[in-house]
DNA sequence: GGCTTAGGTTAACGACCGCTAACGGCCCTG
DNA sequence: CAGGGCCGTTAGCGGTCGTTAACCTAAGCC
């Protein structure tokens, strides 16, 4: 008896393809009855898993996020103590994140405004705690450095890191060391 | 006789307040209706200066692009000889437009597949001749890396320089000098 | 074996949106 | 002062899209 996903449930197979298509086309250029066929049922079958097409966006945006701050959380508490290893272990996750999920990483900030005012605070919330992970650590790397130009600064990274969806080719392991040393360089001339 | 614009043309006001709604809330997130209220006139009123929404896209796709390769072969051109020289001003030249039209950068790379094929294959191309400028500058200063690890590094630093709509604060002096040093501690780790 | 529930289907409604048609004022020019 | 662009207006058409309604089937349960 694994652990992991045996199967994928429905609502699991909408949403990934529903953050594929959106990812393509926007959420506004894709249709519903583009994501029920991109799952083999049409249209408004889809109603029996999701009150809407917002629904899916939210449960999308607040699922990164959440997976987001929680993974952040586990890789500050595994190396507390030691913030270089802390910052690395940050980029090491986020670096995974971008690179599995590319759709997802696109959708993130594209359309979070599509969302209802609830759910859009609940995001925003998420993803500052997140960039406040980043925040203290580099903090602490960094003391001399102003917060605000600190959280500039990992929120530039960032944009480095969640670039990977318009590059092509380099193969994983390439991809994943040539980001790292770029987010470390940057970090590092922070203080310089 | 100044050679500055007196005063910009409707032409120019639709492209800039739809550029402003297009960052905002998507291509297809903006109707003409709203466009058109926004430089106050109403709806099909813009169909006097613009075929169609797609072509105010359009323009301004192909504007951004054009706008971007032409300044940076200028500064290539100026500072020929010294790669140090001509990344450095590269670089100063996408902050300043990075800081100057955020709208027009959301929009950049978030829209592009709205285009007819034409101009899409229009865009892509002068992308690529403006990224090619980049690559060959950045392979004169790390010649031991290679040309697939160049290009993906670049269009990380873009990310980087482009993630200047998410932020806030600081002031227009703090953030150019910030980020000319995160972008210049990126490339720097190239080598290492 | 009937009842319920889950998970589909097709038809259709209502809203919205891009765009065109038809029209009208303003201003320049001969 | 007549005429013709230029630059607006409002009305409305046609298509698309999200959503609901009504209905159907197969599986599990008492």
């Amino acid at each position: 008896m694994s652990t992991r996903a045996a199967a994928p449930t429905r609502r699991e197979q909408i949403l990934s393809e529903a953050a594929r298509l959106f990812a393509a086309r926007g959420f506004h250029g894709v249709g519903v009855d583009e994501i029920g066929a991109a799952v083999g049922i049409s249209g408004p079958g889809l109603y029996r898993h999701f009150a809407g097409k917002d629904a899916m966006l939210a449960e999308l945006l607040v699922g990164i996020s959440e997976r987001l701050l929680t993974g952040g959380r586990h890789r500050v508490a595994e190396a507390a103590g030691d913030p270089g290893r802390v910052l690395s272990s940050l980029i090491d996750g986020h670096i995974d994140f971008a690179l599995d999920d590319r759709a997802l990483i696109t959708v993130h900030d594209r359309e979070l405004d599509r969302l209802r005012e609830a759910d859009r605070k609940l995001v925003r919330q998420l993803q500052r705690q997140y960039v406040e992970l980043w925040v203290d650590v580099v903090r602490e790397l960094h003391p001399e450095v102003g917060e605000a130009e600190v959280r500039v600064a990992v929120h530039a990274v960032f944009g480095l890191l969640n670039s990977t969806p318009h590059l092509a080719a380099l193969g994983r392991e390439a991809t994943e060391s040539l980001l790292r040393r770029l987010a470390h360089g940057a970090f590092g001339a922070l203080s310089a």
